[in-house]
DNA sequence: AGCACGATTAACT
DNA sequence: GTTAATCGTGCTC
């Protein structure tokens, strides 16, 4: 077993949280089963003024829970088809979220396998909505308490990252977001994951 | 009531 | 590089 991550984990400013949040473990319990995997790559989104922000609408019914306890989960679905999940962090009051954007499996392959059937490992979880699917992570789990251990989903300390792992590049998918938001870098990558995505586009391109 | 768009993915040219 | 899929959300009328 690992230390799960308390609920203060998450009451600290969300670029802290996001950066701190590489290398940590993310566990969903399925059919009594772990399935989890290593986060490697995270986005902060701060507050109203931030127009990449889903709080930059204000507190609606969808953006509420942003501005509650941190340490909940905010699970919201777009495109008509994709699932994603956030960390709400801290102050209470404050709408911010860290979307988690890729994982690395590590537990439960065989149910990560099935969900993303047909698809190559590596493809597996290196998406936000991709791990959504390979966890079964969907509305039902907004709300969620994170740092609730043996309940549906919740975060353990795993291994944290050094400074020298840690790359910073702009948000992905917000190229309608004015500047300065479209390109500040507040996207986290783990180094080598960062260096197998920058090998496949050479590749492919 | 109607509209435009989205923190994406997969398949195609 | 381009585009369809597909529907909740927030904004306008």
């Amino acid at each position: 077993m690992d230390t799960t991550l308390p609920q203060s984990f998450y009451d600290r400013p969300v670029l802290h949280v996001a950066r701190d949040l590489l290398g940590r473990r993310l566990v969903r319990l399925l059919n009594g089963q772990r399935v989890s995997g290593r986060i490697v790559e995270t986005e902060a989104y701060r507050g109203e003024e931030d127009l990449a922000c889903h709080a930059r609408a204000g507190r609606t019914p969808r953006t509420a829970i942003m501005y509650g306890a941190p340490g909940h989960a905010y699970v919201y679905f777009t495109y008509g088809m994709h699932w994603m999940l956030n960390c709400v962090t801290g102050p209470e009051g404050f709408p911010a979220a860290v979307l988690i954007r890729a994982i690395v499996p590590q537990e439960g392959l065989d149910v990560i396998a099935a969900h993303r059937a047909g698809r190559p490992r590596r493809e597996w979880c290196n998406g936000p909505a991709k791990l959504c699917q390979a966890l079964n992570i969907d509305g039902r789990l907004n709300g969620a308490a994170l740092w609730n251990v043996g309940s549906e989903i919740w975060l353990e300390a795993g291994q944290p990252v050094t400074e020298e792992q840690v790359r910073c590049t702009p948000r992905i998918g917000i190229h309608n977001t004015p500047e300065p938001w479209r390109s500040i870098p507040w996207r986290f990558v783990v180094a080598e994951q960062l260096n197998l995505k920058e090998k496949q586009n050479e590749s492919s391109g």
